[in-house]
DNA sequence: ATAGGGTTAG
């Protein structure tokens, strides 16, 4: 057959009838161009079975005219291999022939090879005419290199082609789509005609830059100037309407398209279902994909998107389904990707893996966006090693790929995972971005080094991202207010320009967990005062500041006008606050009663918090039952079991602590061995407890003695009770000596290599037990220094022998 | 013969 053509009838009828595809589950082509049925043809490439060896002498002997048509033709049905082949064996001294190439390179996306056909090309002395200019400058946006873009431009002045509005046109769009919004803007304003094209441009231009505002501002711009907006202007604008999430302004968009009759235009009705579905009007969504007589696999596409960025999850299920019931269409690789944040938003793993399977057997992967969102789903169902198993095969991971992976550790606690990873891009010089930061930030905040935390927040403040951006802002707030730097926290926090509902959550969080509680209040009542809504999480941080600083009848009415004043629900982390706020009055009896009443069924946390408390009074009864309810649950216990032990360490039960520690064997939980660390010089000194292989230990202890010793005289109680324990634990070969806990060496460490003055920081991996709590307070009166010591939970700030937590932790 | 456009991950 190939041959038959070939020899025979080497360019068939021009004028015969388009070859359509048949088979009805076969999506349509997206490149054909609007007039491909009226224009005459030359055959596809795959009916002409172009071969080297026998092609390029008949070739050759045909006139250039004739081959030019066949060129044009190869890279019309996209054919680029062919059309190159063809285009080697021509005489290309035309800038024709040299301009149609490269367009086919343009329009595969291989921007490349077009712009070195483009130095080829004048590298030949070939000029480059007004319609080289627009490709070259499409390559050049599609490899977002604006330094090119920008000589091209300049050329363009210089040769005088900066007058022609299609090359203005192309230039506009350039520089939008590379970001460089003023410069396409000026070429904009210096513009003596616009057309509706170079209002086009600025439309999607800054819809595309994210700035969906300019774009309907500017739609309305051209309106009033008297220029029509086509098909073109709608779909962009409908983009930027998603951006602002304006599903208002969609609508009256909407209305300009049935206005203007463009409503039965797909790509008008498909950017419809995508701006509805994105502006969380599903309905709207639905009225407009229903109207559609014939829809295509993008339609469908779209709608199950639009379902399940909605939270409705079952019916993105069931419009695939319909999709190959209904709609005779296959579903594809975007099917999957937009069906995955349906199974994976509802923790259905085996769906996740049923797509992923599927996608495998369809020959979809690797494909980088898929991949990508396999990482997500795997993450959002908490299965990190496959989310890492999907990831690491991923070839060519680009920033999104990262950014999900860096995620993917943060939200399940791999912080050091996650450092390794953004560590490891960031030195290899790979741009990372905005969401990189937003991503990785949070892993700072748990790794609770100042001197880190301080690089970081210089990084990003450098990139200029820790103003503009709220979620940055944000997350720096936090992490200063977890590696223990209040006064920073509060600065930066002040700085804002946009604070969200976030920002004040996190202010009001920060002075709660460092004990100031009254200022966390003082800064609710700003907030509500500043018009910004509470939510769920206000009311934790409110609800945790009067627990912490024991602010007990302000606490009852915080919990009381959840839901009179701001119409929410108390949930599960509520109860949990207000426990602790009960648990610190001492009244058991209030506590377990609360518990009961709870509309909700108790979690470990909760039983955590009555442990908790049962171990200020000793209660080692209530103390049992309440572990025993922790106990039963899937959860990380090891506090609990140390709590146990300990209340029965000081009740003198010693059968029931090595019970536990032999249970804990049993279960295979270590005691978290206490660990205090302090800053010095961008270098983080760790004491662990009992531990006296640290370099500055010999100092540290002649420090320690000093201290002991003018503690002791001051108060004679002390020195008798460390005399009790150390018996008591000598007889018993108990390693926990409260004396030797690692938090003491940390601060006298902290007391002779920081600045007077300033506070001395020190981070604890555990709860502080009494006798250092006692120990710290009396070296800050004897010192006269600020110690603050933040453990797992709090910051006890000492000054003059007193502690901000006010003894209750 | 030339410019502008829809669905997807972060």
């Amino acid at each position: 057959m190939a041959a038959t053509l070939l020899t025979h009838n080497y360019f068939p009828n021009f004028n015969a009838p388009r070859i359509v595809s048949l088979n009805p589950f076969e999506p349509p082509n997206p490149n054909q161009s609007h007039d491909a049925v009226t224009r005459p043809r030359f055959p596809k490439p795959n009916q002409l079975r172009l071969t080297h060896s026998n092609a390029s002498k008949t070739l050759t002997e045909r006139s250039n005219i004739t081959l030019m048509d066949a060129l044009y033709s190869f890279i019309d049905s996209g054919s680029i291999d062919d059309a190159l082949y063809l285009f080697e064996e021509m005489n290309h001294s035309d800038t024709f022939s040299w301009n149609i190439v490269i367009k086919g390179l343009v329009q595969k996306g291989l921007f490349d090879e077009a712009i070195s056909y483009f130095h080829r090309m004048e590298f030949g002395g070939i000029r480059p005419d007004k319609f080289t200019y627009p490709f070259v400058l499409k390559a050049f946006a599609g490899l977002l290199s604006l330094k090119e873009g920008e000589k091209v431009h300049a050329k363009l002045i210089k040769v005088g082609l900066d007058l022609d509005v299609y090359i203005c046109n192309s230039i506009i769009s350039m520089y939008m789509k590379v970001g460089c919004v003023e410069s396409g803007e000026n070429v904009f304003e210096e513009m003596s005609v616009r057309d509706l094209v170079s209002w086009n441009a600025m439309v999607s231009g800054y819809q595309l830059v994210g700035d969906g505002l300019s774009s309907l501002v500017c739609l309305r711009e051209m309106v009033s100037v008297g220029i029509r907006p086509d098909s073109f202007s709608f779909i962009s604008s409908f983009g930027a309407c998603s951006v602002e999430g304006c599903g208002r302004n969609g609508k009256e968009i909407h209305c300009q398209v049935i206005r203007n009759g463009f409503e039965m235009d797909p790509r008008v009705e498909t950017s419809l279902i995508d701006m509805y579905g994105k502006c969380r009007n599903v309905i709207y969504a639905e009225r407009v994909f229903d109207m559609i007589v014939d829809k295509n696999m993008v339609a469908w596409n779209a709608m199950v998107a639009g379902y399940a960025s909605n939270a409705r999850f079952y019916e993105s299920f069931s419009c695939v389904k319909k999709m190959q019931d209904v709609g005779k269409l296959m579903p594809d690789v975007i099917t999957m990707i937009n069906l995955l944040p349906a199974c994976a938003q509802t923790g259905a793993l085996l769906m996740v893996k049923s797509i992923h399977a599927r996608s495998i057997r369809k020959g979809f992967l690797p494909h980088i966006v898929l991949e990508t969102a396999l990482v997500d789903s795997y993450r959002r169902c908490g299965k990190l090693k496959l989310a890492e198993h999907v990831f690491t095969r991923i070839k060519g991971k680009n920033l999104a790929s990262l950014n999900a992976m860096i995620a993917a550790y943060v939200h399940n606690g791999w912080y050091s995972e996650a450092l390794e990873l953004f560590l490891d891009i960031w030195y290899n010089s790979v741009k990372v971005d905005a969401i990189t930061f937003a991503s990785i930030l949070p892993a700072y905040a748990e790794v609770t080094s100042l001197s880190e935390g301080r690089q970081i927040h210089a990084v990003v403040t450098k990139l200029g991202l820790s103003s503009s951006n709220t979620i940055i802002s944000n997350s720096i707030i936090y992490l200063y207010a977890k590696c223990g730097d209040l006064q920073t926290t509060r600065r930066c926090f002040d700085g804002m320009v946009c604070k969200d509902v976030v920002s004040w959550n996190t202010i009001i969080m920060a002075y709660a967990i460092h004990g100031f509680g009254r200022i966390s209040i003082q800064l609710f009542h700003e907030m509500i005062e500043n018009s910004i809504k509470p939510n769920k999480s206000t009311f934790v941080s409110l609800l945790s500041a009067c627990s912490i600083s024991g602010m007990v009848d302000e606490g009852w009415e915080y919990f009381n006008s959840m839901e009179r004043d701001y119409g929410i629900d108390p949930g599960i982390e509520h109860f949990g606050c207000m426990l602790d706020l009960i648990g610190r009055t001492g009244n058991l009896d209030q506590a377990k009663h609360f518990i009961e009443e709870m509309p909700l069924v108790p979690t470990a946390r909760i039983w955590g918090s009555l442990l908790s408390a049962s171990r200020k009074t000793n209660d080692i009864e209530l103390a049992e039952a309440a572990s025993k309810h922790a106990l039963s649950q899937e959860h990380d216990n090891t506090g609990c079991y140390i709590l146990l032990s300990n209340m029965y360490a000081e009740a003198g039960r010693w059968e029931d602590v090595e019970k536990i520690k032999t249970l804990m064997i049993q279960e295979g939980i270590a005691k978290t061995m206490g660990c205090s660390a302090v800053e010095k010089d961008y270098k983080v000194h760790r004491f662990v407890d009992q531990d006296g292989s640290n370099a500055e230990v010999n100092m540290v202890n002649d420090v320690m003695d000093i201290i002991v010793k003018m503690t002791a005289e001051e108060e004679d109680v002390y020195a008798r009770r460390i005399t009790k324990l150390r018996r008591t634990d000598l007889t018993r070969k108990k390693p926990n000596v409260p004396e030797n806990h690692s938090v003491r060496s940390a601060i006298s460490f902290g007391l002779i290599s920081t600045k007077l003055g300033s506070p001395v920081l020190v981070r604890k991996n555990i709860r502080i037990c009494e006798d250092c709590h006692n120990f710290a307070k009396r070296i800050s009166k004897i010192s006269k220094r600020e110690i603050v010591v933040g453990d797992s939970k709090v910051f006890h700030h000492f000054e003059d022998g007193n502690c901000s937590c006010g003894d209750y932790w």
